[in-house]
DNA sequence: TGGTTAATTAACTAGTTGGTGAACTATAGG
DNA sequence: CCTATAGTTCACCAACTAGTTAATTAACCA
């Protein structure tokens, strides 16, 4: 479980760290202003920091006694890339995507002559 | 951890269940279908079987003595939606659009006055 | 220097996960 | 009825997860 899209989905898979990515959306933020909306001891919040760290979905500075958090969301395009290769089985409106894709790759391979 | 979103991050953060599902999107599989490819015991399959049912990305009918597996996408649309909110922190052509969203925006203050 | 605030680390616990082998259920077919 | 095939359930185990409280580190401030 230690490859990039496992350990992102792992950490995604926690709504205590899903609300810390969307907080850190708003912009950075320290440990205990991310602690402050959870019934839950800082301890508890600096391991799911540990865990999104690891998972670079966020980075760290320093700024005295403060550890300014900061989303990185790099390793969500990973994730999103492969969620989407899934879409047609959701999405009708995939048809119309999978034939534009199609029609490009057509394109490419007339350049390609 | 019991919600939709939780679970679905949850069963896709093996890399095992991410197999599997890559080989439903090619149709439907039988258990031992789906269990050749790994080194691993058919128990073990039939757990993973079991989280990636119970988050509702499989589903399982009957066929005599078979029980055949097919993809059931739906949850991975929310997934898909929930990264999505987060685009605009990898995808530099996101810019674009949140700058012409804040130039709307600007326009409805001006509007305001 | 000593006190306060910010955050991490350590030690522990309860519950979950991912795997095993052995036993069991269910269906098909001679 | 017996046997083979398909798959699940059971009992167990090791490793990991998510939380706790207490102790520790680090920086600021008076």
């Amino acid at each position: 479980m230690s490859d990039q899209l496992s350990s992102t989905f792992a950490a995604l898979a926690d709504p205590t760290r899903r609300a810390i990515l969307a907080r850190l959306a708003e912009g950075e933020a320290t440990v205990n202003e991310l602690a402050e909306p959870f019934e839950m001891s800082l301890p508890a919040i600096s391991k799911h920091l540990k865990v999104l760290e690891r998972a670079g979905l966020i980075s760290r500075g320093r700024n005295a006694q403060w550890r300014p958090c900061q989303l990185e969301a790099a390793p969500l395009a990973e994730a999103a890339d492969w969620v989407e290769t899934y879409r047609r089985f959701w999405d009708t409106s995939f048809d119309r995507l999978d034939a534009h894709l199609r029609s490009l790759q057509d394109q490419n391979i007339q350049r390609e002559d």
